[in-house]
DNA sequence: CCGATCATTTGATAAATGTCAAGCACCATC
DNA sequence: GATGGTGCTTGACATTTATCAAATGATCGG
């Protein structure tokens, strides 16, 4: 691994506070590698081989059942992902592909553990972002629950515009099949929920929306600060 | 507090392993409390004051959005709760009451974070247990996503089964409008959800349940390891 | 530029789920 | 045993969401 890994792996708060001897010997063995888009990393059941930190690209995570298919969350860089399963050595619980070509940092499951039983530091900053994981989870968990299709997007909409502070304009990150599992509909119900907003001032051209009348769409969509992301 | 009550977060894997001196100081300005049922203990925007034990009762953890309410779990005795939300100290993020007369060992959450930060065994714990609480709400959140309120019934129901072993016949523990909740439906839905469960073998009467086809019960239901608890 | 492929949209329809209202059953209390 | 409350069920209906099919639009390699 090259001296520029390890700073982007120290730039993480995860690891930001591990010692300097721990980290390197969590590194190694770990190796940076390239997929191209669209690569299923490994599925839900396999056993937890590593740690992954997604350095460049996006990755998908999303569960199946029978023929359906849901996106749990989308991976950003830089982030690590599958931590939870890293650290109890089991299954990873969760399917995870490829969205772009992508480079991910591969840490030995095994390694963090050790990491976890040796860095009291490292194992306080898990904690931290477990629980944040699993706040997150909470979030998404409320939202599919409690709230219909249409407000699940509108507050969607509103927290990339808070993300993205385009003054009105936001371009979706993501192609719409993919925004349309993870808000939890199909790709026809996103079109049509889409044409529900219109009157709320949502116009969209490709992947580039327009939102023009920001306080009728807060109406509707009632953000909360305990669903929404900030 | 009592030594029993010690003995008792004592029996929980989170707390098992902890010094000695560092749980007690942990369980100084503590104490038990009882509530009788339908309290609410607190709500998602309060600030976390406590890390919770639930010695007996039953308590639920729900979440509300507009005039919208769902639950997001039960627990029963031995159990602590909200250790996410003690950790990190912010709000709860859940609300939380007591579905019957209940009584709740309430730890200070300073303590339990000063506990964290002194007792590297006890972070240990701690991040196991975060760290199923996260596979937990995964579980629920692919239920709720991937699954038709019959299916969440029909998976529910065999769940029960295993858990209580009953030879077909089951007991729900809670009422079912509570159920009802948990499961992401209406009162009226589920009542038509175990009409629907009918011609596989499943008769209520009142909170017993027969399961008089279980193979054709699971052919529907088709349960997965990766979602429904052991 | 052409054709092929894929994502998206639209329409028609079906299925799933929620809402409202009424009735029933159970239980507690008087 | 009457009374009232509560939870549960059922029916009628509305809304939400999914499915299937087809049309449109975008993208990319040749």
């Amino acid at each position: 691994m090259r001296d520029s890994e390890v700073e982007i792996v120290r730039s993480l708060p995860l690891f930001s506070s591990m010692a300097e001897e721990n980290l390197g010997s969590m590194l190694a063995g770990s190796f940076l590698q390239r997929f191209p888009a669209t690569v299923v990393l490994f599925a839900e059941s396999d056993l937890t081989d590593f740690l992954h930190v997604l350095v460049e690209g996006q990755v998908e995570l999303y569960a199946s059942v029978n023929n359906r298919e849901g996106t749990m969350t989308l991976i950003k860089p830089v982030a690590t992902f599958v931590l939870a399963s890293a650290l109890v050595d089991g299954a990873y619980q969760m399917s995870a592909r490829t969205l772009e070509t992508s480079q991910i940092l591969m840490i030995p499951a095994e390694n963090v553990r050790k990491a976890m039983r040796d860095d009291s530091e490292f194992a306080q900053k898990a904690v931290m972002e477990l629980a944040a994981c699993y706040h997150g989870v909470v979030r998404a968990y409320k939202n599919i629950k409690l709230r219909t299709a249409v407000e699940r997007l509108a507050n969607y909409l509103l927290v990339q515009h808070r993300r993205q502070s385009g003054e009105g304009e936001i371009t979706l990150p993501v192609e719409k099949r993919t925004l349309a599992s993870m808000l939890g509909m199909t790709p026809e119900n996103l079109s049509r929920a889409f044409s529900t907003l219109k009157p709320y001032g949502v116009t969209v051209d490709g992947a580039d929306i327009r939102l023009e009348k920001l306080n009728d769409l807060e109406t509707l969509a009632k953000p909360s600060e305990f669903i929404d992301a900030r």
